[in-house]
DNA sequence: CATGAATGAGGCTTCATTCAT
DNA sequence: CATGAATGAAGCCTCATTCAT
């Protein structure tokens, strides 16, 4: 039973595994987005691949696994991303400018062409959600300084900035072609002088 | 049928009728509040009432009706809330501070001691709430006036300043006991000046 | 409470009582016929009067009893009228043809309109059904006398005859307007001579 | 995936699969001649089977359809019997025979045992149904030729001569054991030459 | 590991029947 | 007696998950 192509058996089984991986995360995700956790059945999710449907459970454990698997993928992929610029920056201005961007680039990347953009789940439902708003509470909250006053709201101040993401990370996934660099312009100048400001420049 | 008491007896009915209309209403948007649409099934709702499960049928056609019938409700609750402050409001300030109080009051009302708060649907899942969106963004390029660059990306102004008061009122839910009028006054102020200005202040 | 018109209150409340039953009756008749059985719900035959739900139940204890009195209705109206034609015939072709005229026109009264007619059920699924069947079967055996051959199978020849008449009368009641003496005629002649001599005549 | 077993194994699943659905069918057979199309729940068809509730649906989308496919089947499976006893048949009595025969034969295998026998539907319930009607008055029309008269009613002709078969069929099917080409001779002579002459013979 | 049929719990909904008024 | 809302059993069907091959 074992040849001497046993090494390469063995690649090309690993390949195979990590493809069958990642077709199974990408179908999920996309049908996730579409449609909603519980709307989406895992038969949706294995028809869109070439996989049977016990196969599924050979990757995970349950549906539920892999939602959060896919939660926690894209707060980790994100993280990383938010730490880079929070390292690069030297004001609130380039910050924000440099997450915002790294954000709505990342929307793109993950839900372009997808009618509906990532479910819009409580702020902190999953502890990979938590840790992305901590770890922007804590960005903003650095790079503010003595800026912010003793008593000053930090919660508040961090769920406003993540909403105005949020928020208009939907429209723009909503145009085509999605713009990410103009809308996070637009969030920056929202964000740093309000909204009056960001009105009256085209 | 004829008994002195027919006005009575026919009253008592009707009240019981409301009444559990009204129980019916209250549970579903709890359950839709705490789990989501698709979470909820019909019995999660009538086992927090004291009706049978077939009784739910006589209230409402199916879970879908009770679903859009909810959020024609908390939209047709809001409109007027909404348009009564932008007639009254002079300026933006005003119009941002009464509208968001009256937001922040309804949240609490609506679903105070839930766990979650509204449901985060995408931002125009149904007609009422794209007409909250629409009322909203013109309200606000009529308040702004020429204040508004001819140029100006209204939709992104809307979707920022919608962002701030979800997720501030998803903050604001959270806290015990919940303050509705320090939220709005915390976000006119992120709306209006921006988050540095807000920071600066307890 | 008694007064001095009570005889005619009575008579009225009498007369309401025998309305009722019979709009109920006729209700389900017509609902039976068109869908079957059990494809009818209690609801649709009230819904075809003017009563509500719970009355139903003072007239009749469940939706199989009504179902029951409907099928010993019609062979108690039938039965009657085959037992005139017995009586008054001489021979066979006699009677065959006045019981056939009865039957086909007891059917146009009782279905006539309807996109259906009586429910096929099987010959004998109900005492009154059993009945009428052995009441033709002694009409025939009696009729016959000693023209019928001692191992003759009876069962069979009823079984024919009326195998004829359920099925000519079916297609009888399809046509518009429908003519239940020449679909008499027609089943006499084909029950007497045989199929050959029916295609004779046109 | 490789062992040397796999046609065997293949062949194995697809002999299950068959045997399920043949199971299923059968179920479904009798339980419909039984009781009837709306009395019958899936849950009675699985029930009579060794299978689980969710099974029925791999092999059938709906009740409705295995109803349909029942009565497809069963009149595909007619069909080409009456075509055959048509082609092979030189004059009307020999088609009769073959035809009757071959029905109540394919009676017998398909309910014999079953108290009931197929059910008694509307003549032209279905297509399939339809098709079989149709079938007969051709071949009857063809065979008769210039013995028919021109004005003759060919619907009523069909009509009868099924009224015959079906309702000594129902007969035949109550007797042990049946006796189909008994059975056959008798609507024979029926058919052809009228009651009174089948009544003189044993 | 892949396959796909089998499983049975559970979801939505209908409906015969009861009962307080 | 009439009314019509309440009841809960039962129907059809979906789906996450298991398991033999």
């Amino acid at each position: 039973m074992s040849s001497s192509s046993d090494v390469t058996e063995a690649g090309r089984r690993a390949q195979t595994k990590a493809r069958n991986r990642e077709a199974i995360l990408a179908a999920a995700r996309r049908a996730f987005a579409e449609q909603g956790y519980e709307a989406v059945s895992v038969r949706d999710i294995i028809r869109a691949t070439d996989l049977a449907s016990g196969t599924f459970y050979n990757y995970f454990r349950s549906k539920e696994e892999i939602a959060r698997a896919l939660a926690a993928d894209a707060a980790q992929r994100l993280r990383p991303l938010l730490r880079a610029e929070r390292a690069k920056a030297m004001d609130l201005e380039a910050w924000l400018g440099g997450a915002l961007r790294a954000y709505f680039h990342f929307l793109v990347e993950e839900y372009g062409g997808t009618a509906a953009g990532p479910p819009h789940v409580r702020m902190d439902a999953t502890p990979a959600q938590r840790a992305v708003f901590e770890e922007i509470r804590e960005s903003l909250t650095g790079i503010l300084g003595d800026r912010l006053a003793p008593g000053a709201d930090t919660a508040y101040l961090t769920a406003g900035a993540i909403g105005i993401a949020r928020y208009i990370g939907e429209q723009m996934l909503r145009r085509a072609p999605p713009d990410p660099d103009g809308a996070a312009r637009f969030a920056v100048r929202l964000i740093l002088h309000g909204l009056p400001t960001a009105a009256r420049e085209g």
